[in-house]
DNA sequence: AAGTTTCC
DNA sequence: CGAA
């Protein structure tokens, strides 16, 4: 782990305590390839486009999803998982672009997790007022790999749970080019994301996109 | 419940 | 606003 990538001493302390070892934020590392990575998610969403999909209980979430790579995270009333296919054209999700599964190897080895291998990217799109609420990430086959979270755009509050849900989330602010990637004995723990602020960013305008990488299959 | 509403 |  490479402690020159962290800006903010005191917040890194809070990451890399004893008590959780396997979560770590990097910050602005996506900066330098923001450039490539806007124009993928660009080609991404004219293949699949973003949409509000539905929860088991039959709500439609806020945030607006599609998926890059091999398998793609879904939900609609039958519940939560992973598909192959994109359920509303029924082709494979667009590939991985090179410069996304770089940058989360790269990311997941500045953490401490080498040899990363993401067959999964779900692509978030926040408006103000989106949010995601606490869950766990366990969808995916098994718990060995990480989980390498890239933030786009205007700023958002990510909530960083325990193992359980009753545990009070630590609240870490995130902006344009902040990773997060937590793994090993963090993998389980709950998180989601504040309600978004209206805000502006000179790239993305009033929105913010999250990508989120994972070993699904 | 990867969501919503209600109550203090 | 957070908790139920």
């Amino acid at each position: 782990m490479t402690s020159d990538l962290f800006a903010d001493e005191e917040q890194n302390r809070t990451w890399r305590d004893e008590l959780c070892p396997d979560a770590v934020v990097l910050r602005h590392f996506a900066v330098a390839e923001q450039t490539a990575i806007l124009a993928a998610i660009r080609d991404i969403s004219d293949a699949a486009p973003f949409r509000h999909m539905l929860t088991p209980g039959g709500y439609s979430m806020s945030v607006a999803m599609t998926n890059c790579g091999a398998h793609g995270w879904v939900t609609d009333r039958l519940g939560y998982r992973y598909a192959t296919l994109d359920p509303q054209s029924g082709k494979p999700w667009p590939p991985m672009p090179a410069v996304f599964r770089a940058l989360a190897r790269d990311a997941a080895a500045s953490a401490g997790f080498e040899d990363f291998e993401p067959d999964a990217c779900l692509i978030n799109r926040y408006a103000p007022g989106a949010r995601l609420s606490l869950h766990q990430d366990k969808n995916e086959r098994d718990f060995a790999a990480p989980i390498v979270s890239v933030s786009l755009g205007i700023p958002a509050v990510f909530l960083f749970g325990g193992l359980q849900r009753r545990d009070k989330p630590l609240r870490v602010p995130l902006t344009h080019g902040d990773v997060v990637v937590w793994g090993g004995a963090a993998r389980l723990r709950y998180h989601g994301v504040l309600p978004l602020k209206e805000g502006v960013h000179p790239l993305l305008g009033g929105q913010r996109i999250n990508l989120t990488f994972r070993k699904a299959g």
